[in-house]
DNA sequence: TATAAAAGTAACCAAATAGTTACTTTTTGG
DNA sequence: CCAAAAAGTAACTATTTGGTTACTTTTATA
């Protein structure tokens, strides 16, 4: 491939990645995306074979950025437990903070039903996740008395609800929260309070 | 309006709710609605006026189910706080668990920017909720040394956080967790863990 | 039971949309 | 510098889709 087709392709991707985070697949149209990338509809199937396909690759694309993200927190630094467990907690809400399409695509895609996750056989880094968090956990066992029914995996789950779920329903939350919910000072709040009840979980209160 | 238009616009309603929560306002089609329905499509718009308006509908009953829900949830029963406290989790947990389509079509509403929400003032309901979270909040201090951080927002954000994004995301989820997320033992386990999380984190680790 | 109003339908339309074909322009290597 | 290959386009098609119109059937009641 050329130079010019490269810059070209890249162009496309940008918008219907753009597209398709916005509408999703049905509500995007080639042709709006063509005429956004300022590209003629054909070249659209020239490279990519099909709105289906086209969708596909922006899809892999944006996962593919949470997936090094969690690559990121397997390993999180801190000098104590506490400080590992902030860190890896603000890493994920920054990420989602940063990354408004892929929260849209992950939750077209879980509307239908992880068509395209499945296909591509995503998620297989959660395992590792999962052993990085018990490791984690290991460490913690060290420095606390922590509960048996504590689990990595339930853990996991509260962080990334907590996490995805403040950013996905962030449009029918606004309103009972009031504030602007990107507000740093708002989101550091939210941060400390997951935070904080993760410890207090975690330590069954004795983490002072 | 006759006892059989009645019906007939009962018939639509609902086949409408599973159409439009499974693929959204894009993804519906109207004609695929009325010959679900059994119904002549010119009979939608008689009834219903616009695909536009049949959606809105629909949504306004479903949110309705949860607004209920939420009317329930401010005066929630129980011996003491924290048998409350799992009262108030595990109603919410059963709600969205029993409602699939609520939580799609509150999925929906949040990618098309609560549109729908906001026009019709839903979420109203919401500070009430606060309130009584709040109210919930006053008696754990009666028994509980409560830190000052805690508030009902950062709470509420937690169950619904949590329980909205367990069913939500299933579908990403169900590969890592390799569970069925639906079983009731392991819905059980995780509501187990959100409770005595956010116990923890109220009670500063001294519940029990 | 006659009739008016309500319930329901067949068949149509205009616009939109995914996808294609035959063509022109640009780039590059010998 | 020129021919072949790659990049890019204009204009088309078949189908789908939201929406409408003119019509028939059913129901209730005076």
């Amino acid at each position: 491939m050329q130079r010019r087709a490269e810059v070209t392709r890249n162009r496309i991707l940008e918008v219907a990645e753009i597209e398709f985070s916005e509408k999703g697949f049905y509500g995007s149209r080639v042709d709006e995306i063509a005429n956004k990338a300022g590209v003629n509809k054909a070249l659209i199937y020239k490279y990519f074979g099909s709105k289906e396909e086209l969708y596909e690759t922006i899809f892999s694309i944006v996962y593919e950025r949470f997936s090094k993200l969690e690559r990121q927190l397997i390993s999180v630094e801190g000098l104590d437990f506490k400080s590992r467990m902030r860190r890896f907690v603000e890493l994920d809400f920054l990420f989602l903070k940063e990354n408004p399409t892929y929260v849209r695509m992950l939750m077209w895609e879980n509307l239908n039903n992880a068509k395209y996750y499945k296909e591509k056989r995503l998620g297989n880094t959660k395992s590792v996740i999962l052993e990085g968090l018990d490791q984690l956990l290991d460490d913690a066992k060290k420095e606390f008395d922590v509960p048996e029914e504590v689990t990595a995996k339930q853990i996991l789950l509260t962080i990334y609800g907590c996490g995805f779920n403040y950013f996905s329903n962030s449009a029918t939350m606004m309103g009972f929260l009031g504030d602007d919910m990107m507000d740093d000072s708002i989101l550091k709040e939210r941060i400390d309070s997951v935070v904080n009840m993760i410890m207090a979980y975690i330590t069954g209160g004795k983490s002072d």
